[in-house]
RNA sequence: GUACCCAUAGCUCAGUAGGAUAGAGCAACGGCCUUCUAAGCCGUGUGUCCGGGGUUCGAAUCCCUGUGGGUACGCCA
């Protein structure tokens, strides 16, 4: 594709000596509206050292370039300097681009040959999979496929919560009380219902906690009955997560839980005591980062048993030396924000250098207009739920609207599921979300369904179509409004995705696709692309070919599919 | 108490690493299906961008400060 910028960057900045390519491009602009054209250069900056009013270096330089067939109008208003792109020329370029490359239009080779790690989802075995967990999974999965589509080599954790005190517990609740029967039926439940018990009695009766603290000590010790019991709950809470993970359509590379580190963590500990950062504090053994401004990060406690920092720092080290990654992303609640930087901070303070392509991605929270939820309050709103409640909602539309569709289910399966993953990632991940079950199930406007509508609809017109799709179409029949905004979105398709990989952030691409759809949706209306004139129809066929293909890419890098029709 | 995060229309949120009159969606009201899927499109209205200072040619955006909310602050993860 022809990059607007550089060429504007070439043009102005060869009438002066003074400002080279790059300076001119650090200062384009997109303006506030398009009746302000494609770019603009705002002149303030130059006004100093050219020591002339911004509006007169503005209107001298439009007086400078004169004609230029990129650009079918350079005008400046004021201090502005506004670019307005040759329509034929934007839609030929852009149209080409993306016929070319099809669904790898927008992706990039940047991070090629470099190792991304991604922990995500990351629940705790034996406990319900709730809209909390939601977050982490569906967030964590658009991460590994941005970067990805971004030539990197994705990794995918899902750093399971299976390892514990509370599998002690668990155990003398299942030795005591347990029931297979319900326990193979409705595990998680059945799981659940033992450690409510356990702590229920053990308020009454203190001694259990001793007995759950003994029997993770014989786990420890790997004693095999506390072992074939551990395994079991960890196998029937995967099934469980395993079912929720095939209808999200989120994959890992690895599950490799807390459990996994266990006996990588004594050389971690020794290397720390090496390093003479670990000092006695209260009986327990911590690295001290007053200087920081940070609490101490405690690794080991006065029972001399590791904790959740030894954890990550042993996965830290292990994760590099097995992955060499590049970058290595948590993605975690915000509430997480000080114990990341803490045990970040020991890694670097360990010496590796490589401690700051650690990132932690935090996201905001879910909690209900009862409050925040709580497993043991019964303020849970489980993922299962909510997927069934869309997917049902999304049954009654299309049952409704299009009863004799193909793959009726299927097609009700990705679009009940999408509105829900959409939902989750088309605001900023930091913002807080208060569940509302009206907000969830709403498919008009800027949701899930409306883009999956839209790409079915683009889409099925192309079915119809009397000809081949081509690029070999007359592009000055595509010079109107409509067609220009979708030109400029996706131009610059490639650029929101580098940006949302910056970031971390899946909303900038939900945002861009939303707009897309809605650039579409304008042009659909106002131009009909089925019609007689033939050179006509195929000029507009191409934009609706383009639309669908990146559309689908757009939704697919936020794990979402794109049904052909609905 | 200390640290970090958040505060923009009635509601939910954008606002692209300071720029031109602050934008969407929802909700409300009014239009548009004998023509490509009406989960759509078009139109109508609303703002002390939390308050107060400051930096700047220019601040919703940066700095300081106050207020309100969230989170965390040692042996859970």
């Amino acid at each position: 594709m022809i990059d607007f910028k550089k060429e504007i960057g070439k043009l102005v900045s060869k009438k002066f000596d003074n400002l080279n390519e790059d300076t001119i491009i650090e200062l384009l602009e997109v303006p506030p509206n398009y009746e302000l054209g494609d770019y603009a250069m705002p002149c303030f900056r130059l006004a100093k050292e050219l020591r002339k009013a911004p509006n007169v270096i503005a209107q001298e330089i439009v007086g400078s370039i004169g004609k230029n067939e990129l650009f079918e109008k350079i005008e400046n208003i004021g201090p502005y300097i506004n670019f307005f792109i040759n329509r034929k020329t934007f839609g030929e370029t852009v149209l080409k681009e993306v016929f070319e490359k099809k669904d790898m239009f927008g992706s990039t080779d940047i991070g090629k040959g470099k190792n991304v790690t991604f922990d995500f989802s990351s629940p705790n075995i034996a406990k319900p999979f709730h809209v909390g967990h939601l977050r982490s999974t569906v967030i964590g999965n658009s991460l590994y496929k941005i970067y990805n589509f971004l030539g990197y080599n994705s990794i995918g954790i899902n750093h399971l919560g299976d390892w514990g005190t509370q599998f002690g517990k668990m155990i003398s609740a299942y030795k005591r009380w347990g029931d297979d029967e319900a326990l193979n039926k409705e595990p998680i439940k059945t799981l659940q219902g033992l450690y409510v018990k356990f702590h229920k009695e053990a308020e009454k009766n203190p001694e259990l906690e001793d007995e759950g603290r003994l029997w993770f000590k014989k786990l420890e010790d790997g004693d095999e009955e506390a072992r074939e019991i551990w395994k079991r709950f960890v196998d029937l809470s995967l099934d469980e997560f395993n079912r929720i993970y095939d209808l999200l359509k989120v994959e890992f590379d690895y599950y490799t839980g807390e459990s996994f580190y266990e006996d990588k963590m004594d050389r971690i500990v020794d290397l720390l005591k090496e390093k003479n950062l670990l000092v006695e504090s209260e009986g327990a053994y911590v690295v001290d980062l007053e200087k920081y401004n940070m609490p101490p990060c405690i690794i080991l406690k006065s029972d001399g048993t590791t904790i959740y920092a030894t954890r990550d720092i042993t996965a830290a080290i292990y994760r590099k030396e097995t992955y060499d990654f590049a970058k290595s992303i948590y993605i975690t609640d915000y509430s997480q924000n000080l114990h990341f930087a803490q045990w970040m901070k020991v890694v670097e303070l360990i010496g590796y250098d490589w401690a700051k392509d650690i990132y932690h991605a935090p996201f905001g929270r879910v909690s209900t207009e009862e409050g925040r939820l709580q497993t043991r309050k019964g303020n849970v709103i489980l993922l299962d739920d909510v997927l069934n409640k869309s997917i049902e909602k999304v049954r009654l539309i299309i049952e409704e609207k299009n009863p004799n569709l193909e793959n009726k289910d299927e097609v009700i399966k990705m679009v009940g599921i999408g509105a829900v993953i959409f939902n989750d990632l088309s605001n900023s991940k930091i913002r807080d979300i208060v569940f509302n079950w009206d907000r969830m199930l709403s498919f008009e406007g800027e949701t899930g369904p409306y883009v999956q509508y839209t790409h079915a609809r683009a889409n099925s017109v192309l079915g119809k179509a009397e000809y081949d799709i081509t690029t070999d179409v007359d592009y000055s029949l595509l010079t109107n409004d409509e067609a220009a905004n979708i030109f400029r979105l996706l131009y610059s398709f490639q650029n929101t995705i580098i940006t949302a990989m910056e970031k971390n952030e899946p909303s900038f691409i939900a945002r861009h696709i939303i707009d897309i759809a809605q650039a579409f949706n304008r042009f659909y209306h106002e131009c009909p692309i089925i019609v007689e004139d033939k050179e006509l129809q195929k000029a507009r066929l191409l934009i609706v070919y383009s639309v669908t293909t990146v559309i689908k890419t757009g939704l697919g890098l936020l794990g979402i599919e794109a049904p052909q029709k609905m």
